[in-house]
DNA sequence: CGAAATAGCCAAAGCGCTTTGGAAGTCTCT
DNA sequence: AGAGACTTCCAAAGCGCTTTGGCTATTTCG
């Protein structure tokens, strides 16, 4: 059933029926409640392909996915794809990954908005003067950045969570509790988020004159190995920190593995917070010791994001609007007072 | 630059440009030579949208996504993506996520095959019967299964892993090392792979006499707290089962903290083989007593579905061709004798 | 050598929608 | 009553491809 035999079934012209359908003022309304009738009826829908060539509108957001033999996907972003399938599925709105190449995916968005293929794109774990960011920007196409970027003489929407303020929230409690030697294992450095969450913990020990030693700080990719190794080379050092701060519950694992081999105990020998993206098949609470956390849902960040690129495309949303959410520290087990 | 300039610009038709263009035997081949060059030269692409409404075919291979409150994707996907990611890359094959609610992904099903938003659709974690490949069979799109099905009267094209046979060894190798009394951490017992990963343990002990006993299986969904659980449950019996079999990684997670907890050790009073998809951000190798697993990598197998896909989009697979790999046994520090 | 086959090209008709540029008919106002 | 302004609809022109049917040379073959 397509739109001519729909409008010679009810004699009138594609055009009003077309219009009708699209909530056009410039049609009677009686006629267009008939329309609707009877599209209902016959379960009349739009042709996606033909609507899409005629407006050039195709109804999906994509997404850029990096890919190669030594890339891995975040494990954190299946969990931000649940909730923006949460928001997208009440929408029948559909996501286009499109695989590029992690050394060049400018090639790839040029492709998705001259081909038209996707509405709006969505850009994750952003760095500072990310080129995807300028890239997309000039392009000219609807976008939102998860996370933020630095470095740019233009503004750009953006979700983000206060990183800074959690780790320096984080930081605090610690210093509070009498720990002098923190230390950070951190995810990437070249990544915002990463460098947000460093200054966060600096600001806190600079507040009380301390500062955050050079050895005392690794930024490595979230595996549990790197929390492992990470955690070894700060705990066999001369005088090891007696507190953490992890950027991942994942790398967190691996903290509690060295501390483990090593023959400490947490908190009697090291507190440890790490920051927590809310995994269903992970959660702090059920580490050996319960884990302290920076709490944030990932999957909430997913759905608000999918909901801001839908306005975005409706044009319901405008302009550079940032939004930054507060992170929770919660308070578990893994933290006590400095040891002697 | 759209065919028509081209064309007017090669004092060709749109026929002929277009033919040269797509390989059509009734073009000279001097003229096919000028029309790439000159197709090339001008940086030419045919527009997808119109070639989409002119031909059904999308050029983009689909799934879809069970979401809802409650619905956690299962973290396996993001590997899995990776692989299929690594072919899709090198082909230009976008993946279209179609969100649904996870109670009627049918009508999402129809949606897209009725809207031919892709050329090609797979399926994973299939359940016996499951509906959704009974429905893809009869709408006639191409798919592919991954994992497999069972109970209907049709075949269907499938990659999966021989997970009967992998835990068939597993349990075997147990049993030659005097244990009697296994236990079987299974996921959900619904899905077909832990039915027969359930089988091959089965097997393995019948074939030495022995059972599983009804408190000895477990079935849950995969996440670090169900292996706990399951784990402290198995262990605090009476007569507590001196090996267990576990069905991922995460869960092996739990199972190691449940025997910490309990003042146990593995391998000394457990022997533990547990299933590993290849993470790359948790390893077995890296667990407290590395970990026994039968291995077998999804993200290969992502890259092979996403091929196959391709080959029967473009008619070069066809039929109901099933593969089943074989998966590796590799033994680690986590297995031992039985005790006493 | 003439008929039939083949090679190589083209015009035009889709694909199914949206949107432009009217054209009637109806109201409103002087 | 006639001019102007709405209201409500329509025919037709895109959007940019693919594909059908046909046409003109050129080659092949009995």
């Amino acid at each position: 059933m397509n739109l001519k035999q729909l409008s010679h079934m009810l004699s009138l012209s594609q055009t009003t029926v077309s219009r009708a359908l699209n909530g056009y003022p410039e049609v009677n309304e009686e006629t267009r409640r008939r329309v609707m009738d009877a599209a209902k009826h016959h379960g009349y829908r739009p042709n996606p392909s033909a609507r899409r060539l005629a407006t050039g509108k195709s109804g999906m957001i994509g997404y850029v996915l990096p890919t190669g033999a030594a890339v891995d996907i975040d494990p954190h972003f299946v969990e931000f794809l649940s909730g923006l399938g949460d928001y997208a599925r009440a929408h029948e709105l559909d996501l286009v990954l499109s695989p590029a190449d992690a050394d060049d995916e400018e090639t790839t968005y040029r492709r998705i908005v001259a081909n038209r293929q996707v509405d709006a794109v969505y850009i994750s774990s952003p760095r500072p003067a990310d080129k995807r960011l300028a890239l997309v920007n000039t392009l000219g196409i609807p976008f939102i950045v998860h996370g933020r970027s630095e470095g740019f003489d233009f503004d750009y929407p953006y979700l983000d969570i206060d990183n800074e303020g959690a780790f320096h929230e984080a930081a605090r409690l610690l210093i509070q509790l009498g720990h002098k030697r923190l230390a950070l294992i951190n995810g990437n450095e070249r990544e915002t988020f990463a460098i947000h969450r460093e200054r966060g913990v600096r600001r806190a020990l600079a507040a009380s004159g301390l500062t955050l030693g050079e050895r005392h700080i690794r930024s490595v990719t979230m595996t549990e190995e790197n929390g492992y190794r990470a955690a070894r080379r700060l705990l066999e050092e001369a005088e090891p920190p007696t507190a953490i701060v992890c950027s991942s519950l994942i790398m967190a694992l691996g903290v509690v593995r060295a501390v483990r081999d090593l023959d400490r105990t947490i908190p009697g020998d090291l507190s440890l917070v790490a920051h927590d993206d809310v995994f269903p098949w992970l959660r702090p609470e059920n580490f050996p010791v319960p884990l302290s956390t920076t709490r944030s849902s990932i999957r909430l960040a997913g759905a608000r994001v999918a909901e801001r690129l839908a306005a975005r495309i409706s044009e319901l949303e405008e302009g550079a609007r940032g939004e930054v959410w507060p992170v929770d520290l919660v308070v578990r087990g893994s933290v006590a007072g400095a040891p002697g």
